[in-house]
DNA sequence: GGGTCGAACCAGT
DNA sequence: TTCCAACTGGTTCGACCC
């Protein structure tokens, strides 16, 4: 991509110079190539293309968003100006208000890590420039390769002409997999809670064991880097620094083998980052470093900063304020929860057709690919998206979500068919599904908007150990608020106290437990305890099996999630209009009748029942919204 | 005007 | 001779509904 020079200027006589599709010299490795030839080749076994000739509509989309960005710039009254200054102002506050010198992050990322593995397994390559994938594409390239121009994500027969010589090793997950488990050992040594990037790379917080051991971080990633090669016969780069987006970017600084130290003090942090291109962090792609630098000026990070009322001002409040922490350095200092997956998808790239019946047979072995990877992970979803690559490269994407979970092949096929059949006809050249809203997932496409999960999670995170006695089962009830069902919410501790409130309601209602039969493994009794947990399906009790013990409702067993939505729904309402409460409930739940309804009929369009809100005083004014002060931007 | 959803896009490995 | 992947997570924006 580019590469720090201007890729805006055309030169006729060179016109390779602004096509920087695959070239880059940011890649660890590539130093000192003869980037002109590399572009010059790349850009003649490109041209006339269709992927190229898709390059070249991209590239017009992003100059017109970036004539656009320049355009606002220059409505902006100094007035306008003056207020995002002073936005700004009071956002540096407030984000170095968050800085946390005290913990000492490490990133380790292997070195060529496919490349390495199979050289390993096969020590007649070494020395040899060789690239991990096949002619369409490569996935990585040794260090001999890199030489030639030759990257990841280079189709291999450009690296080929790039590298006559260049040994094509096809792709074995099992070996590098295999190679990771050995390196993710060590790093439990230094952190037993690191997080994994990827197969190659980790994050480990080493502030602990730096303390216990006495030693530095930069003695540490010493150890740790000669640990990894003593254990797999691998080299590995390490950064160490404050957070771990500075740690990831000091990785990079010595590859391959090699490590590099930020030290743990605001200064050296700021002049580090003052001329530090923005294109080195992570989440800054060859889009946002083009729009950074032609529409604002912006190529360092130090002047993301200097020009952060431009960047309030033409960017979202998140982009924003990325942007403004990037510049002052900042980045993730604590252990994430663990992150769950939020969707998965299969897709397969083949010779372009229009082939209608072959392109259904496509659809049909991705459907069940698709739905053998969910069944192998336990997981069923709601959303279905198909995309299309068509034979212009051009992306397409249709979505639908379903009336219910699945991972059927079966489902999924017809869904899918439904949505290939209204783009026909169309020649493409890759099919894909993807799942998503999994059982359990609460949508939210606000962030700043809270719902009773996403309080659980934070809540969780917060309180890493919850009371023996508390009966309540955080995790559990992530996964008891199923669909999309999304509660606008009171305080914090108001709404915790009364979830807690519901499972003791539910607890009350047990006194004929003999009667009383656990929905699937949703009830779990706890040990010596008159006490129950909420699992895995829901707070559902039926008796003999189908009826509810709270209302009388009949949904036979096969109605997991209408069961789990009952309950829930039943309890939060009776508790919420007893507290003289609103609930604001997704549509299609919002009468109590349609839980009778959708057994009947699966699922009719729902049309809420606002009738009595506006007696109540709305649940969600009691929620403050986390960000209201930066909210407050006078962008809209 | 707020919320939800779909579509497109961006980024990283 | 081969002729630009597979997968995932996230953000933004607009249409639509109420």
């Amino acid at each position: 991509m580019d590469n720090g020079e201007s890729s805006s200027t055309n030169n006729s006589s060179r016109p390779w110079e602004s096509y920087n599709t695959f070239f880059t010299n940011a890649k660890a490795g590539m130093e000192g190539v003869d980037k002109e030839k590399v572009q010059r080749i790349v850009y003649e076994m490109s041209k006339g293309s269709k992927f190229f000739q898709n390059e070249e509509r991209k590239e017009a989309l992003m100059k017109q968003k970036i004539e656009h960005m320049r355009d606002r710039c220059a409505k902006l009254s100094s007035s306008d100006l003056s207020n995002y200054h002073k936005v700004v102002d009071k956002r540096i506050l407030e984000l170095e208000a968050t800085r946390d010198l005290s913990r000492i992050w490490l990133h380790v990322d292997m070195d060529a890590f496919y490349a390495a593995v199979e050289t390993l397994s096969d020590p007649s390559l070494k020395g040899k420039p060789m690239a991990v994938g096949g002619l369409s594409m490569i996935s990585t390239a040794n260090y001999e390769a890199r030489k030639f121009g030759v990257r990841a994500a280079m189709p291999g027969f450009i690296a080929r002409k790039l590298c006559p010589d260049l040994i094509f090793v096809p792709v074995d997950f099992t070996k590098y997999t295999h190679y990771s488990d050995l390196t993710r050992k060590v790093f439990r040594n230094y952190d037993p809670h690191f997080i994994a990037g990827s197969l190659d790379e980790a994050y480990l917080d080493i502030t602990e064991v730096c303390r216990e051991r006495g030693l530095s971080g930069g003695e540490i990633a010493e150890e740790l880097r000669s640990s990894v090669y003593s254990e797999t016969g691998l080299t590995c780069s390490a950064g160490v620094a404050a957070n771990r987006l500075l740690a990831k970017v000091c990785s990079d600084i010595n590859k391959p083998n090699g490590q590099f130290v930020l030290q743990n003090d605001r200064s050296t942090v700021m002049t580090f980052v003052s001329s530090l291109p923005v294109r080195k962090i992570g989440g800054i792609g060859k889009v946002t470093e083009h729009i950074l630098k032609d529409a604002l000026g912006i190529k360092t990070c130090e002047e993301m900063v200097q020009k952060g009322p431009l960047l309030y001002a033409l960017f979202s409040q998140s982009s924003a304020d990325f942007f403004l922490s990037v510049g002052l350095g900042l980045g993730g200092t604590d252990t994430p929860q663990v992150r769950s997956r939020k969707s998965i998808s299969s897709e397969r790239t083949f010779a372009a057709t229009g082939d209608e019946r072959l392109l259904y047979s496509k659809l049909a072995e991705i459907a069940e690919m698709l739905s053998h990877d969910m069944k192998k992970e336990g997981l069923t979803a709601r959303t279905l998206t198909l995309k299309l690559k068509t034979a212009s490269f051009e992306i397409r994407s249709r979505a639908v979500s379903l009336q219910r979970y699945t991972c059927s092949s079966d489902d999924i096929l017809k869904h899918a068919t439904k949505l290939l059949k209204a783009e026909l006809p169309v020649s493409v050249r890759l099919i894909g599904l993807r799942m998503s809203q999994f059982v359990g997932e609460i949508r939210n496409s606000d962030p700043s908007q809270g719902t009773i999960t996403k309080f659980i999670v934070q809540k969780d995170s917060s309180r890493q150990d919850l009371d023996d006695n508390d009966s309540f089962d955080l995790d559990a009830s992530k996964n008891c608020l199923s669909n999309d069902l999304s509660l606008s919410f009171g305080s914090h501790e108001t709404s915790y106290a009364h979830l807690k409130d519901v499972v003791e309601y539910e607890e009350r209602s047990q006194i004929d437990s003999e009667k009383v039969i656990p929905n699937q493994e949703c009830v779990k009794k706890k040990k010596g305890r008159n006490s129950f947990s909420i699992s895995a399906n829901g707070p559902l009790y039926w008796v003999d099996g189908y009826k509810c013990v709270l209302c009388g409702i009949e949904l036979p067993p096969s109605f997991v999630e209408e069961r789990q939505e009952h309950l829930l729904i039943f309890i939060l309402l009776r508790d919420f209009k007893t507290k003289n409460l609103d609930l604001v409930l997704p549509q299609h739940l919002q009468n109590e009748g349609q839980l009778t309804e959708k057994v009947n009929s699966k699922r009719k369009k729902q049309k809420p029942d606002q009738k009595d809100s506006s007696k109540h005083i709305p649940i969600h004014t009691f929620f403050t919204k986390s960000n209201q002060n930066s909210n407050e931007t006078q962008r809209k």
